[in-house]
DNA sequence: TTCCGTGCAAAACGTTTGCACATAT
DNA sequence: ATATGTGCAAACGTTTTGCACGGAA
């Protein structure tokens, strides 16, 4: 694979982010230092990362990615008002889940565990509608 | 809300799938037996029945968004290849999970639990590549 | 009669892709 | 020199929306 100052920048990006920026966050952000890179640059850089396993693709419910250069295990909260997403300590989580090998004609390779909730502006706002 | 013939036959199509269609699949099968149904019709009576707890949403990362009929408790199976999704009984699964109250300034509500796989299919076609 | 729901079409939105050009190797 | 990566713009698939008309109440 090819060094290029593009997916330089968007890997610094995403390292200094701790909030678990869309595409079109990391986007803005690059555009900071680089302002001729292009949407699509990002897209294929965010894509080629993840596959590398440079970065994480978190696949939180609702309509767009977002990506995570903390590739380490741990979870995800998402307020669902907002979608913002909190990164959880694994030790603050226990979790103890049973399944079976297949179900249906699906062979079950895993689970994913999300944990919802609200964020304290959207509490806020909630009280002012 | 008023009674009309297109949510009573959506909400039919829906009782009488178990695949957990997608919004562009319940149009198709509804234009079945009423063609000149539009899209933005299907959308607008997908979302009326969900906050009405007539028909769950199932959030399915990423992807298009499912519905399902059976709004009881259950877990979903979703092949990470292909995308289907189905049901798995509660019976079949334990759980137990433990999670702070909050995190980061986000109020914990509930967490999520889905199960990825590959359905037989998909394996088939893997060795096939 | 009155609105709510519909059909239609266009827009919005996140994402992908085709192309010609630039550039790392 | 070569092939991979880029910028740009158009295409894509899903979902939402503006509008005038139709039909349930």
């Amino acid at each position: 694979m090819r060094q290029t100052a593009q997916r330089r920048e968007i890997l610094r990006v995403l390292r200094c982010s701790r909030d678990h920026p869309t595409a079109s966050e990391v986007y803005a952000r690059v555009r900071g230092s680089m302002p001729r890179i292009s949407l699509g640059t990002v897209y294929r850089n965010l894509e080629r990362l993840c596959s590398l396993g440079e970065v994480a693709r978190i696949e939180v419910s609702g309509r767009e990615m977002r990506f995570d250069a903390d590739t380490s295990s741990h979870y995800h909260l998402r307020c669902v008002e907002c979608g913002r997403v909190v990164d959880v300590d694994p030790a603050d989580v226990s979790v103890d889940v049973h399944y079976p090998e297949e179900v249906d004609g699906v062979r079950v390779t895993g689970c994913r565990l999300q944990l919802l909730g609200r964020c304290r502006r959207c509490l806020a706002s909630d009280s002012d509608v």
